[in-house]
DNA sequence: CCGTCGGATCGAATCGATTCGAGGAGGTGC
DNA sequence: GCACCTCCTCGAATCGATTCGATCCGACGG
């Protein structure tokens, strides 16, 4: 009796039909509502009738309900989208986004959530605006890890799609918890701590500024086009102590980034095409790089020209990040709690899941002073 | 008279209910089937009527087809969950984990499917053998990054739900794709290398045996043990060529872990505590890392110790890793093409779907000599 | 001895979309 | 003018599970 028009076996992956719901209950001479009830939990059954269920199971190799079934009924996936503000190749390179997002990972796994890896920049294909996951992929909730911009097609997507959205490090959208740290007061600490020191010319290796993967020098036109708060907020921390005698944004928060960048802002062309350090009267004698990678970068640079950090030139960072190979050098920086960062990121997802109203949370950071940062030089 | 027994409004996650395709398809008077092909665009239709339903969509601000519901139909997902065999904190500060994760995620994206991150090892509750994630979260394709072991739990539950598995790095899995590297003729290479410098007294640093976080020297009875497959393939590359003189098992694959490792392998205790060069005429000349975080270790605690690389003590590695922040020195190792294995790996997942016969892709890797490997010391 | 009560089980609707064959309208050929 | 063919649209079944109210059973109290 069971001619199936309109339908011809979907699903038929690589092996044969796995068996449903329905056929356990037929063989455990049950009704599905009380198979449901077997493997849920939720409602009343009888320990006997349970395990006949059970052992019809076994039988069948029924290993659970299906999950895309239960999914479509529940209206929930357990899937939540993390955009990582960059091509993955180059988000995963930095241990800021790592050990954020295993904190995430973490805090998610506990409540039966699942992140799905979607690159906030599509890998190759300039022709799209957005990844087509973000358009298409099933997600509970969306989790912007790296920043917003103003006029952003994912959050924008998103929005259009319903899909509710969780920011970290960005600026406040509508609706939306926001996870973020005190980084421009603590940008402000760390150059503080430099002036302090006696230092008046003070270099800056800054972060992307958008996501075009510009480099070279910042000037005031460029300034103003800042469209990442994080680095809106580091680049504002530097200037509530000192004006930067240069600036150098970067095109990622890398080593050889920071490395390339110190080398235009401490170097001069030398001899046969290679940089040599530039006059020491009117060099930079400080670098406040906005990321520990791009500081490490920085102190490598250094090392090239020659410089005796902390004593030619003091370098600061930002992150806090344990960078054993750094050694013996131990970089002045200003310490985030990234994990902490990942796990209140993902505590707003469950709240936001909840229904619970959006809040704000700012983590607080500390400056940690190292073996990089001294004395200017008296000249 | 739609009085609806038997249903309480599921999804009712933060916002209001999102419009269906049935209700464009009523506001743009057509039936959902064909509103269904208007989207879809499988299917004879007129652009006329096609037009009409979009234009009902834009009005009730329907933004395509529900996945639960398309995925429900098709039994397919989208979704290819990665299993990366270690805690995510652990495997992302790897760069070798986070090629292949790069070039496996474009590929699959590509192909419009997305990665669900799920832990090989779930990361606090000792109480599960397997994340949670690995019972129920919905996927068409498993992929096992980093080996299986013999008796893999991550494994059983994946063959017992019937999800079709795709290994990296492992042994042969019956039905499943594997793709792997030449790493036991690669190291042999590199290891004939040395012995080719005049090198007898060659210690290694190994990559973990199994899943316990063991760290410690490597005797006979440890050595039967090992249930990783690169692990064995790379002891016995070694072994292929010169017994070592010593060999250290690490917990990770990290750089801290390379050096205490050596450590342990050229240092004996010094006066109060410390740890100084062992006996030039017992100790070691060369070390062999099996991977080139861990040469990097290696490196550094040779530094550490005083020791001369390479004329005291040469230091090779596998990976073919890019570690600017060495310099200057240019590590010996053996370069094997990481994000082509992750491409690899996603083309197996493709063809997994397709139904096709899982075959093996082994890979070439290449030895590549840099400046920490010379001639052995003459004692 | 009968009515009532409580607990276990069942039926049926539902989540939202896809798909196939049937059916209808319009056009063409003889 | 009629039959036939094409092309588009529609109806209905289906994916696999959840869930609510109804039903049925036995037990207990009066």
């Amino acid at each position: 009796m069971s001619d199936t028009p309109g339908n011809r076996e979907p699903g038929t992956a690589a092996s044969g039909h796995r068996p449903t719901l329905a056929k356990v209950a037929e063989l455990a001479g049950v009704s599905v509502s009380t198979a449901s009830l077997a493997f849920s939990g939720a409602g009343p059954i009888t320990p006997e009738t349970r395990a006949r269920v059970l052992d019809a199971a076994k039988e069948l190799g029924y290993t659970g309900p299906n999950p895309l079934g239960r999914q479509l009924r529940s209206g929930r996936s357990g899937v939540v989208g993390v955009v990582v503000g960059d091509q993955l190749r180059r988000a995963f390179r930095d241990p800021v986004a790592v050990q954020v997002l295993d904190g995430l990972v973490s805090t998610l796994g506990e409540n039966g959530l699942g992140v799905l890896l979607i690159p906030g920049i599509p890998s190759d294909d300039p022709a799209r605006a957005v990844d087509p996951l973000v358009e298409s992929a099933a997600m509970d909730v969306a989790v912007l890890v790296w920043g917003v911009g103003t006029d952003d097609a994912t959050l924008a997507a998103l929005q259009r799609r319903g899909v509710p959205v969780v920011v970290g490090e960005g600026r406040e959208v509508e609706g939306a918890p926001l996870v973020a740290i005190r980084d421009r007061s603590g940008t402000a600490a760390v150059v503080r701590h430099l002036v302090d020191l006696g230092h008046t010319r003070v270099a800056e290796v800054s972060l992307p500024l958008d996501t075009t993967d510009r480099s070279g020098p910042i000037d005031a036109e460029r300034l103003a086009q800042v469209d990442r708060t994080p680095t809106a907020n580091r680049l504002a921390g530097v200037r509530d102590v000192v004006e930067p005698v240069a600036s150098w944004e970067t095109e990622a928060s890398l080593v050889e980034h920071g490395r390339s960048a110190t080398l235009a802002l401490l170097g001069r062309p030398g001899a046969d095409g290679a940089t040599v350090a530039a006059d020491p009267s009117t060099r930079p004698t400080a670098v406040i790089a906005h990321s520990d990678l791009l500081a490490a970068g920085a102190l490598l640079a250094a090392r090239e020209l020659g410089l005796r950090v902390p004593d030619d030139v003091s370098v600061a960072g930002f992150d806090g990040l344990d960078l054993p190979w750094l050694a013996p050098d131990v970089l002045t920086t200003v310490h985030q709690p990234l994990a902490r960062k990942g796990a209140e990121l993902g505590r707003a997802v469950i709240r936001q899941l909840a229904g619970e109203t959006p809040t704000t949370v700012e983590l607080d950071v500390e400056l940690v002073v190292g073996t990089t940062t001294g004395p200017a030089p008296t000249t």
